[in-house]
DNA sequence: ATAGAACGTTCGATAAAAGGAACAACGAGA
DNA sequence: TCTCGTTGTTCCTTTTATCGAACGTTCTAT
C-alpha cells in the first residue's frame, strides 16, 4: 500500500488525539487495543485491521474516512482535493462534494449544463469564489448560490479552505 | 467491532463489485489480493487489514469511507439517518453532516446555542423544513438557511429524503 | 533523595489475516 | 459429448497484526 497513507495515518492518528489532550494509553485503553499496537501504529508503521481502525475512528469521534483519507493528497495537481459524497437520482439532479483547496490556489471550472446552479457551504478557512467576474469573499459558515453554467472559480488566500459543494442540474441531466 | 457493519461491508464490496460488472476473480486480480481473501470479505467474514481495503476502495473508485460506512445506520429510531461528513476548526465553528429521512418521517431538533444557523441542500426527494412555525417546502436542488437556536424540525411526505446539514456556531462554541 | 505513578517504547508469544493450490459447478465452443 | 476456460469456494501454509509484559523515562509528592 501506499507508504506515504500509512505515515499520514499515524501523523494524523497522533494530531486527533493529542488535540483532545488523551494519552496514548488511555486512547488505547478506552478503546480496547493494545497500547503497545496504538505506539506502532502512530510511528507510521503497521498496517492497522478495520476493527482496529473501527474502534480508534469511535473513540476519537471522527468520520472514519477522515482517519485515512491523507490530508495533502490534492486530486489534482492544482492543490484541490474533491471527494463525492452523494448524488441525487431524482430530478434535478444533484451531486454533492467535499472540498478542499491548498493555500494560495486557484481552480477555475468548466462551466456545466445549461441551467446548472452550485451552493457552497464553507467550513473552514477563507475562499473567495463564484463566477469569473463576480467572486464573493467568504469565511466559515458562509453559504453562496450562484449560476454554474457559466466559468467560476475557486481562490484561496494564505491559509486552506474546506467547503461543501452542491451542483443543481437544472435541465437535462449530463450524463 | 460491530457485526453488522463487518456484513454490511461485505455486501458492499459485492453490490459495488457488480455494479461495475467485473467478477470476484478479476476485481481481486486488479487489486491484488487474493481471491480467497475477497471471497471471505464478501461473505461478510474476516476483518481486512488497511492495505485490503485501500486496494479494494482504489479499483472500485470509491472515497473509501463509503466501503465501511454502513448505509441504513440510523442515528435514531425515528427513521433519520445522520452522517458526520466533517467539522471545522476555525470560529465560528461549522458542522457539515449528510442526513437522510425515511418516508412520513418528522424529527423535531433541539435548540443550538445562541446565534446558531443551519443551511440545507436537498440532494433528492422533498422536505418541509425549518424553524417551527416557519418552515418550507424543498424540492431537490433547494436551499434554506434559518436560525437554529429555536426548535426546528424536518418533515418528510411520501418519499424520501436526502440532505446536506450545515451547522454554524455563530459565538462559542459547544463543546 | 526517593518512592510512586504515569508516560511511551520494545520484546516474544499468539491469534488471525493474507496467500496459494485444489476443488466442484457452470457455460461456451468444437 | 467432451474439452477448455472461468466462476467462486474451501482447504492448508505462511506471514503478520495483535496482545501482554517488561523496559527505561519523566514528573510529582513525600
Amino acid at each position: 500500500m501506499d507508504t506515504p497513507s500509512l505515515s499520514t495515518l499515524g501523523q494524523h492518528l497522533q494530531t486527533l488525539r493529542k488535540a483532545r489532550g488523551w494519552s496514548l494509553s488511555q486512547l488505547a485503553a478506552a478503546a480496547g487495543i493494545a497500547k503497545s499496537n496504538l505506539s506502532r501504529l502512530e510511528q507510521g508503521n503497521g498496517n492497522p485491521t478495520l476493527d482496529t481502525i473501527w474502534r480508534l475512528a469511535v473513540q476519537l469521534k471522527v468520520p472514519f474516512g477522515t482517519l485515512v483519507a491523507p490530508i495533502a493528497v490534492p486530486l489534482g495537481e492544482d492543490g484541490v482535493e474533491v471527494r463525492l459524497i452523494d448524488q441525487g437520482k431524482d430530478s434535478p439532479q444533484v451531486d454533492a462534494y467535499w472540498m478542499r483547496c491548498a493555500p494560495f490556489t486557484t481552480r477555475v471550472a468548466e462551466p456545466h449544463t445549461p441551467g446548472a446552479r452550485e451552493s457552497l457551504t464553507l467550513i473552514s478557512g477563507h475562499l473567495e469564489a463564484g463566477p469569473e467576474g463576480d467572486t464573493r469573499q467568504l469565511a466559515a459558515g458562509d453559504t453562496l448560490t450562484f449560476a454554474a453554467d457559466r466559468a467560476h472559480c475557486y481562490r484561496t488566500g494564505d491559509d486552506w479552505a474546506t467547503l461543501l459543494v452542491s451542483v443543481v442540474y437544472h435541465g437535462e441531466v449530463p450524463r
